[in-house]
DNA sequence: CGGCACCTCGAACTAACGATGGATGCCGGA
DNA sequence: TCCGGCATCCATCGTTAGTTCGAGGTGCCG
């Protein structure tokens, strides 16, 4: 018997992954959680697997929460359930101690499999993410400095450079110098285009 | 009795759905539809409300999906469902004839009372969007031309005026016009400004 | 210690952008 | 019918962005 804990802020999600396990014998959902916190704290009553969505309305995220939740030995496994493949956040969780991710649009059989993956211990990453984990490693220079990423993100709030320069307490030029860089990693030549490929890569919240 | 179609394209979502109404006795889950094709189809067998989902992955979305229901006389009503409630087709949804709309985080009661209210020719309008929609009709500065939003999602995706211009046979003098329109209803002075307001008006499409 | 990666800054130059102000034809609503 | 909004077009000019050099500072790690 596999002991479920379901965490998603939706309940019609919540609802339907209920329904959908309810079908198996060997699956049981054991406990529910509306909030990040909430996932923690219920992980911790005899749970086999827990069922993370990524995005939550208000708190913790579902990235942050498995971190927690994965922190003690012996925790629960964490699948992780996101709406798109392409969230940034898949790799965070992953980092953080995600067994893997599952699609929310994907076929019933496909998560009940993945469940039964996780349960013995087996990770289920799609080849998807497995690649861009890879390349994340691979190849460094196309990741982004923290001072790189910070400086991305104001030029897509849409500020100056100026601007950017007062908000950061630098020059212009050094704000130049990032955003090259940025630009050479990216492999664009403008800072819309910057952003554009930034959202596509997920370096950027959507929301 | 209340005849029920479920049009969504994720399998939980829908399980989710039919399970919450099926403690409902008066209302009946009759069909469902993982399309907007399939809803459109399956709207014309006698069924009294539509639950449409606004996000399909692939084909006609949920408010063309409505128009398409709505010409008929005698026709189901449609409640539409969407994930965030800044979403730009709800409007489109509500114009194209939707009875009102729901959002999928919202407590299973409101889901029901709302299909119920449905059900007596109630709209069900958000106060959040029925000010939107007042707000269309009155300032009606804000919203953008259809030209307008074509140049603009163009930018979006880190293009130079030339390069716009070419795409759609402009002069790059008239993508700048077009450029200066939508900084003023947007109350923005960049492009990038433009882009980042844009989104969070749901004007473009996050993914 | 000597790289190496990162962050910082400057200066000068070119290209792109955005502001301003004006102009035409077209269409639908008052 | 006339007016207003839309789409199209154009030129000029100041500002911003992006390029290309350069260089100094830090901290980390083998």
């Amino acid at each position: 018997m596999i002991r479920l804990l379901i965490a998603d802020d939706h309940p019609v999600v919540r609802a339907g992954l209920r329904a959908l396990f309810a079908t198996e014998p060997d699956l049981d959902v054991v406990a529910e959680a509306a909030t990040g916190e909430q996932a923690v704290e219920q992980s911790r009553a005899g749970v086999d697997i827990v069922l993370m969505d990524l995005q939550f309305g208000h708190g913790m995220q579902g990235a942050e929460a498995t971190r927690r939740i994965r922190e003690d030995p012996g925790a629960p496994y964490v699948l992780v359930l996101t709406n798109y493949d392409t969230d940034a956040d898949i790799l965070g969780a992953v980092e953080a101690g995600a067994a893997g991710y599952l699609l929310k649009d994907a076929p019933p059989v496909e998560l009940i499999a993945a469940v039964r993956a996780a349960a013995r211990g087996e990770s289920a990453l799609a080849p998807t993410v497995a690649g861009r984990l890879e390349a994340r490693q691979n190849s460094s220079g196309e990741t982004l400095t923290t001072r790189e990423a910070e400086v991305l993100s104001l030029v897509a709030d849409g500020r100056s450079n100026r601007d950017i320069a007062k908000s950061l307490f630098l020059s212009e030029a050094t704000v130049k110098s990032h955003l090259v860089h940025i630009f050479t990693k990216l492999q664009v030549s403008s800072r819309t285009a910057a952003v554009a490929s930034a959202r596509d890569r997920g370096y950027i919240r959507p929301a």
